[in-house]
RNA sequence: CGGGGCGUAGCACAGCGGUAGUGCGCUCGGUUCGGGACCGAGAGGCCGCAGGUUCGAUCCCUGUCGCCCCGACCA
């Protein structure tokens, strides 16, 4: 991609309301536009690392098992009222409107109310269980306050799961294989979660949190620095410096940000709908269900919160917008200016063709330290500039985003350490 | 929903009871060319919106809408 044709520019100015570190380098680097409270569109920048959020996501909901659908953002009201929730908790939390004759409308919050009657249709047997569906979609939340730019918004997207078993031993083990695959999730994308121990709700009393320390999280939890067990201060029985039940390492507080939850239902739902199968015997018994929720564009929002220094964002490459920020620079002499511009595009073009991202940034007007200021702030992992100074050595300059050293690297051998580097 | 802050050019901000300014950005010309350079010439505003006070309001008053922060609440 060429940066002088990108929509969504840098800024050099930030945001004078610049409230979270998230929503200032997400808006001064030109990945999000912000519509109104909590609700942002995504730019090309943004859009491409909410992406591989998203697939990264998707590996591991498939490799779980789980099947992909795509549930309706918009719903009737009829089955918000076969749970209860239509009023309780209602319009606290759900956007409620009137549709054409007077119908009245929801925006999807969560999920339970439409997966449930959806499986019912289908599921009859024990032969037709366990199996497990996911969506990944924008849900609408009426928040009272929508706060810190991606991590708390009126619209936001969301990785929704939902487990069918035949009985409590099932979806116990499943519910451990979710678990495995959020911490996969989560590791792939640069962050390390704390799975903490949390209040169900109002639906049962077993939940996990993913907790991801941060000093700009808005959750408490206590967490053992040796093990890693964890509680959420809502329902911890735990004090800073206490022993950990686990292993008896010392407790910590901390602050942390919730990048998903995960919950065993029961029968929750499946009590009001209906939600039964037949057993081998002949016998009706109701589904037990598990639900899992992971935000990617938390995740999106929390990865900047984690990594990021004073110049911009520093992305993990799974999910960096491109790998390589390629800057070319104009040299005094004109014909220089021609010759470096020509390396740098075939540089482009052979990268791109060995599979690898680059943005290229091949504004003409724009000078050297005006470049390299938006690579770091833009914060792809790796940056290759060529001038007329590589040119003279036949060779490429090399600087990662976490990195202050630079090194050169011929030419020769630029497209194969890019895709060593890629790897690793 | 309570408390606070802020709404003036694309962005960040100054300003003043008498028809609006700076920096950055943008356009044109020129000089520069490895960490946000410089010179010159331009374009760009219902001073958030509505009412009130006043000869006159961007400025004072009231209301309203929006955004941000703290709290209550929450993936």
């Amino acid at each position: 991609m060429r940066y002088s044709k990108l929509l969504g520019k840098t800024s050099k100015t930030a945001p004078h309301d610049a409230e979270s570190v998230n929503a200032r380098l997400l808006v001064q680097g030109g990945f999000v536009d912000q519509l109104m409270a909590g609700v942002y569109t995504y730019l090309p920048l943004g859009l491409r690392v909410i992406d591989r959020v998203k697939e990264i996501v998707r590996e591991e909901m498939n490799r779980l098992g789980a099947q992909e659908i795509l549930m309706p953002a918009l719903q009737p009201r009829e089955p918000w009222e076969t749970t209860g929730r239509w009023t309780d908790p209602g319009p606290e939390v759900m956007f409620q409107f009137k549709g054409r004759g007077d119908k009245d409308l929801t925006l999807g919050w969560t999920h339970e109310e439409i997966v449930t009657p959806t499986v019912k249709r289908f599921v009859r047997s024990y032969k037709d269980l366990p199996f497990s569906v996911y969506q990944i979609q924008d849900k609408f939340r009426n928040e009272p306050r929508a706060k810190s730019g991606l991590l708390r918004g009126r619209e936001f997207s969301m990785k929704d799961l939902y487990s069918f078993h035949l009985d409590e031993a099932d979806l116990d083990r499943f519910y451990e294989l979710a678990k495995e695959a959020y911490r996969r999730v989560y590791d792939r994308c640069g962050l390390h979660a704390l799975i903490a121990e949390a209040s169900g709700g109002a639906f049962t009393k077993y939940s996990h949190e993913f907790q991801v320390l941060t000093e700009s999280g808005e959750d408490i939890i206590y967490y053992c620095e040796k093990c890693e067990y964890a509680q959420n201060r809502e329902i911890s029985e735990y004090k800073e410096g206490d022993r950990c039940p686990k292993c008896g390492g010392i407790m910590r507080e901390g602050k942390a940000i919730e990048v998903g939850n995960i919950f065993k239902l029961m029968t929750r739902f499946s009590d009001p709908f209906e939600l039964n199968y037949t057993d081998a015997d002949g016998v009706s018994k109701p589904v037990l269900m598990g639900c899992y929720g992971l935000g990617p564009s938390r995740v999106m929002g929390t990865v900047i919160e984690v990594h990021h220094d004073d110049k911009g964002i520093i992305w993990p490459k799974a999910i960096a917008p491109y790998l390589v920020h390629l800057v070319s620079l104009t040299a005094k002499d004109e014909a220089v200016t021609v010759r470096v511009r020509a390396v740098a595009d075939k540089l482009v073009d052979e990268l791109e063709a060995a599979g690898v991202s680059v943005l290229y940034d091949d504004r003409e007007d724009a000078r050297a330290g005006e470049k390299f200021a938006d690579a770091d702030l833009i914060g792809c992992p790796l940056r290759l500039v060529v001038s007329e100074k590589t040119l003279a050595a036949d060779s490429v300059e090399w600087k990662e985003r976490v990195s202050a050293e630079a090194k050169m690297v011929p030419m020769v051998q630029a497209v194969g350490e890019v895709g060593e580097f890629a790897k690793k």
